[in-house]
RNA sequence: GGGCGCUUAGCUCAGCGGGAGAGCGCCGCCCUUACAAGGCGGAAGUGGAAGGUUCGACUCCUUCAGCGCCCACCA
């Protein structure tokens, strides 16, 4: 037993780098595959290495490392797995941003003087990551940190391409893909976002080339109009019929072009008939497969107009030719109508905000989608892996029902470079070794394809790659399939639907048991933090300025489990530092009574020490439940209200007479209580903030570590009902008398005294703590009477059936008296009147369940007595 | 165009078929030897709206409104 010198508040500065430095050395956080506990794995989603930590990622990390403590002390194998992200596009961007400020174009500095450049940063950047994180007290195994470019990890990328590449998953070919003109490469479907805005749908009129007539059709953006190679009509439209077949003839280049019909028309939108551009529509593209029709590309990669086009538009961009070629329809009188605003959804780049183009870029890399489906639905389904809430399964089954063919090509250099390659003799290749020459001819003229894969197609292999797969690892073989994935529903589509699907294909067994979707973290406004808002809460300025504990503590408490959106306030983290204090005084208190954490034998124990040990019970229940249903709110509210308003508030109050007594025995079972249910409870808040646990933990003097001590264990028999009735009567008691004294405003040196007539039971239990109940609820004197003293002069107080006078001569005017008797009356009036009617209501009586209607009876009882005796009381002081 | 979530105290949110809760904020009293980052007491809500089911609805059902989000090849 240390005998403590605690100051008087909690000082996380200094503790908090001191003990995660110690925790690390003492390798609490390494995991071992040879082990016979079981297996409990956590793969952090991997932060991009493009910036800063921000809040999400205190948040979500601080879930993940909630789950891990609790199972680390739960005796698991914990294996919590760091690790970064290359994030392909976004860093490239953020790089090439740099360069442009210093003058360099990054073309100029050529793909791989540029590469060594990100890696650069990424030592810059990546390096700042891990150290944001170990200032959140993860407990991660940091032997194993891992990055999605390295070796071996690019390894992976390159085995789990030629497998698929040689199932014929992989394939290359020609459609329309989602293009960036700003970053100058394609998206994956997923990273395309879509957002309303108010444009203009423009009718225009096309005259047939024969001068028989002519077919108007209409689109928001006329400028593909350049693009046109024939109009489409539906097959069975009566009114168009007698036109497939003609030509119509394009007004600024002359070109003849066909009228088809395909039954993708809807015949009932517009003029049922449409213009056809397959070179920047997927639907125009589809109806071009079918009907035979050309593609005409005109655009370039910067959203320019290219050559294709009559000269008086070329080279225009996009958004002004949309203005030049209307301006010259409406010259031409071709317009027929103009509708403006015309609200419709244009797809954004996800990383630069830039409008998508639909756009023919070549030939471009896709993963069918197919074959992945099946699988990737039945664990969902049959509940191997399960989601939480679980509406969130729903939302995943039918995304991948529409799921499309996925483009992984990325017109970028920063990436893992598609690792397939090209002979002069139009041979085509994937390799997971660097080739020297052609696969099938020998020629040793090959090339490599430039372009790199969608860094998702490397995040989806992250559970099992950083295991050490496609090796089959000891780590793989029992840490995988990982337990726990933690992660914002923003990346459902990008990144968990997509582990799972390569999962099943590549390794054959799912790649997380349970997935738990949170919210995002906003301002206190609900608003997303940015900085161009100005409200970016940081979270390492937090953890300066109030904490780690109370920065993780505020964030675990504002994690209810079906909240998309999670206001912060910096308050809040504020109130967490408050609570570490509380925790750290109580401590001091505690410890002060210098003994050890141990129970004595039922015989020592008081009301208050059972009461107060059921409470302990009741919470740790509370928080074992809460965690096994990943709901951290709860978990934190639980431990709050007993720690505040429990162990503080009634179990410290009412035994620190004891605390200081000269009689050793009533010391060692008062001090050894509170210290076994304090040491306890420290355990269970630990996972939530390790360090003031840890800190206060250590002056117990049993163990080595908090964060390898046991996590607590049910002890039912200490849930105690009677105890929690009977001290209940304490509770009402004091709190009657403080009532008592707050509504006639009196200052606190006015001596009371208290005359209780009460049943022999709770006599009892106020004499057991006479002075204790004297000291909180500011009584001089506690006294009992006998039935029939009289009561007059005095006020009276109904606590449970008891009575209690309060003698008010010296204390205060009667008629004060009466006018808080009469506030109380019409209180209990009404509540008596609502009791009257439910019991006058003959469907209640018949209907209700009988021990429902018993409870009301109970209670209409138990009002009129109050009135009686309240009334009595006026009788008594002569109140009018 | 489909789908989902939310709407409860001034703020942020719990909860739930039978007497409306927490934290913060607010008001009053108190520097009582663990803690003023504290203690004690208090005020405060026609539970978004309208119907329905029920003896009884904040809770279940329907409709509507507002806010937010996701998905979608209607030009």
């Amino acid at each position: 037993m240390v005998r403590s010198e605690l100051s008087k508040s909690y000082d996380p500065s200094g503790v908090e780098q001191r003990w995660y430095l110690t925790w690390v050395d003492r390798g609490y956080f390494r995991a071992v595959p040879e082990s016979d506990r079981k297996p409990f794995c956590i793969a952090l989603p991997p932060p991009n290495i493009t910036g800063a930590l921000h809040m999400g990622h205190a948040f979500q990390q601080t879930l993940q490392d909630v789950l891990i403590r609790r199972r680390r002390m739960q005796g698991f194998e914990t294996l919590w797995l760091p690790g970064t992200d290359h994030a392909g596009i976004g860093t490239q961007v953020v790089v090439q941003r740099e360069l442009r400020a210093e003058g360099i174009d990054p073309r100029d500095l050529g793909r791989e003087k540029f590469v060594e450049r990100v890696w650069a940063w990424k030592e810059q950047y990546g390096g700042r990551i891990l150290e944001q994180m170990k200032a959140l007290g993860n407990s991660f195994d940091w032997g194993r940190l891992r990055f999605t470019m390295d070796e071996d990890l690019s390894r992976a990328v390159r085995v789990a391409f030629v497998r698929m590449y040689g199932e014929g998953l992989i394939y290359r070919g020609e459609r329309i893909i989602n293009w960036c003109p700003t970053d100058q490469t394609s998206l994956s479907d997923s990273e395309v976002e879509h957002e309303d805005v108010e444009g203009e749908l423009v009718t225009f009129r096309y005259m047939l080339s024969d001068g028989s007539g002519h077919i108007d059709v209409a689109t928001t953006r006329v400028e593909t109009m350049l693009g046109d190679v024939g109009v489409a009509v539906h097959p069975e439209d009566e009114r168009y019929r007698s036109l497939v077949r003609k030509t119509v003839r394009h007004p600024f280049d002359g070109r003849d072009l066909p009228i088809v019909a395909d039954a993708a028309v809807d015949p009932e939108f517009g003029t049922g008939a449409v213009k056809v551009t397959p070179a920047h529509d997927r639907t125009d593209f589809e109806i071009a497969e079918r009907t035979g029709l050309p593609r005409l590309n005109i655009l370039n990669a910067d959203a320019t107009l290219s050559d294709e086009v009559p000269e008086e538009f070329r080279g225009l961009d996009r958004y002004q030719a949309r203005k030049r070629v209307l301006e010259r329809l409406r010259e031409l009188g071709f317009v027929v109508k103009e509708e403006r605003p015309y609200p419709h959804a244009v797809g954004r780049c996800y990383r630069c905000g830039s409008e998508i183009e639909p756009w023919l870029s070549g030939k471009q890399w896709f993963v069918a989608v197919d074959r992945l489906k099946g699988p990737a639905r039945q664990v969902v389904e049959d509940g191997r892996i399960r989601f939480t809430p679980e509406r969130w399964a729903r939302v995943y089954l039918e995304w991948l029902d529409r799921l499309r063919d996925w483009n992984i090509s990325r017109q970028l250099w920063w990436g893992h470079r598609i690792p397939v390659w090209y002979c002069p003799n139009g041979h085509e290749f994937a390799a997971v070794e660097d080739p020297d020459s052609c696969a099938e001819c020998g020629d040793t003229g090959i090339e490599q394809d430039p372009d790199v894969l969608d860094t998702w197609f490397s995040s989806q292999l992250w559970p099992y790659s950083t295991l050490g797969w496609p090796e089959q690892t000891k780590d793989l073989a029992f840490f995988y399939p990982t337990s726990v994935l933690v992660t914002g529903y923003e990346i459902l589509y990008l990144w968990v639907a997509r582990m799972i699907m390569s999962a099943m294909f590549l390794v054959g067994e799912i790649p997380f048991r349970d997935v738990v979707i949170h919210g995002l973290v906003r301002d206190r406004r609900g608003r997303k933090m940015s900085k161009s808002l100005g409200n970016v809460i940081d979270p390492l300025d937090m953890i300066e300025r109030y904490g780690t504990d109370a920065l993780r503590f505020a964030l675990a408490r504002m994690a209810g489990p079906e909240q998309q959106n999670l206001p912060l306030a910096e308050e809040a983290i504020g109130a967490g530092r408050h609570f570490a204090n509380k925790i750290w005084n109580a401590a001091r208190l505690v410890l002060s009574s210098d003994v050890r954490p141990e129970l004595p034998a039922d015989e020592h124990r008081t009301l208050a020490d059972r009461w107060l040990l059921s409470r302990h019970e009741l919470c740790r229940s509370e928080v074992d439940a809460a965690l096994e249903e990943y709901r951290f709110a709860d978990v934190a509210q639980s431990l709050h209200r007993f720690l505040w308003s429990e162990f503080c508030d009634w179990g410290l109050e009412m035994a620190k007479n004891r605390l200081r007594s000269e009689d050793d025995q009533d010391r060692t079972a008062a001090g050894g209580t509170l210290a076994w249910i304090l040491e306890r409870t420290l355990r269970l808040l630990h996972p939530i903030m390790p360090f003031l646990t840890e800190e206060v933990w250590q002056r117990f003097g049993i163990g080595e570590s908090i964060v390898v001590a046991e996590w607590p264990s049910a002890v039912p028999e200490h849930r105690d009902e009677e105890a929690e009735r009977e001290f209940s009567f304490v509770e009402d008691f004091v709190g009657a008398v403080r009532r008592f004294r707050s509504d006639h405003v009196l200052d606190p040196k006015v001596p009371l005294t208290a005359r209780v007539q009460a049943s022999k039971a709770h006599e009892e239990i106020l004499g057991s703590f006479s002075e204790e109940i004297q000291r909180l609820a500011g009584l001089e004197t506690l006294e009992f009477v006998s039935d029939g003293f009289d009561p007059s002069g005095s006020a009276r107080l109904a606590v449970q059936g008891a009575e209690v006078l309060v003698p008010l001569a010296g204390v205060l005017d009667s008629l004060t008296e009466c006018v808080r008797i009469r506030g109380r009356l019409s209180g209990i009036d009404e509540d008596a009147e609502r009791s009257r009617r439910k019991l006058d209501n003959d469907g209640f009586v018949k209907k209700a369940p009988s021990d429902v209607v018993e409870g009301e009876r109970r209670k209409l009882a138990e009002l009129e007595g109050q009135r009686l005796a309240l009334e009595a009381q006026l009788a008594e002081l002569g109140c009018e």
